[in-house]
DNA sequence: TACGATTGTTACTAAAAGGTTAGTAAGTTG
DNA sequence: CAACTTACTAACCTTTTAGTAACAATCGTA
């Protein structure tokens, strides 16, 4: 039964669903991403700072992963000290409405999960004092 | 300059996309939401047979916590062997149609990207034979 | 008695992700 | 000459995530 929808889509690579999230699943892509559409162009240290909490090298890794597949565009100036400024290439601005959409549904939604998660969470206590 | 958007949205926890970030970034929880929205109900062991790849402890944990957060009910029905039907709740149907604009961007542009990336590759090898 | 069926749990282990620290280039300032 | 700057890179370490394998519960069946 339900055979109609072939299956394969759900195994290995050729799933969509798990291509963008092996790419974006990761904890600071899609942030940078949302960051830059808010602010344009932005050096090193401004995103650094912007975003706080991470580490020099994982702003490095990211931006380099994300350049590499053409979200972003880097430009270097050779200055002493040097001087890179990163922003959002057309590919990387076409995704930005989705993640918006994503991230609004959060804000939405996400004191409702968090209320649930908390009736659960008593919910499971209970279980556990009275099942024996 | 550009203080107007106010900064500390990037920070801490209180940031919408950190929040979508922390509980659907996983690896498994979001396809199986997509796939219930395919299949409607659907037992443990059609999802483990359709998805094929995930270990039974991790459908285990992924359908535990969507579960908590109100975003698949679990049906258990006490019988001999034990049979468990899981589908989405409404605050799960909510969700879908982000998570398929998502896909749907990923299989427009996930060719181009992996082009990219093998473009970055190539252009990073050859400056790293000419760059001494 | 042992097995199979179904949905799990638990303990252990491997791998990935991410953080910390130190160091580099190269000119400017004190 | 030393300190300072920016945007990194490399080595190392810790934490998190995911996978494997074994076992539990339960009744019907062989």
């Amino acid at each position: 039964m339900s055979r109609k929808s072939g299956e394969k889509i759900w195994k290995g690579d050729c799933c969509p669903i798990r291509q963008v999230l092996d790419r974006f699943g990761d904890k600071w892509s899609i942030l940078i991403i949302e960051l830059l559409s808010h602010e344009g162009k932005l050096r090193f240290s401004e995103i650094a700072h912007t975003i706080g909490d991470i580490s020099q090298k994982m702003l490095t890794v990211t931006l380099r992963s994300l350049e590499s597949d053409g979200l972003i565009i880097r430009q270097f100036y050779p200055e002493i000290p040097p001087r890179v400024e990163y922003e959002l290439s057309e590919l990387g601005k076409s995704l930005v409405p989705h993640i918006q959409q994503l991230a609004a549904w959060g804000h939405t939604h996400m004191m409702t999960i968090l209320e649930n998660r908390k009736r659960f969470e008593e919910k499971q206590q209970k279980q556990s004092k009275t099942a024996y």
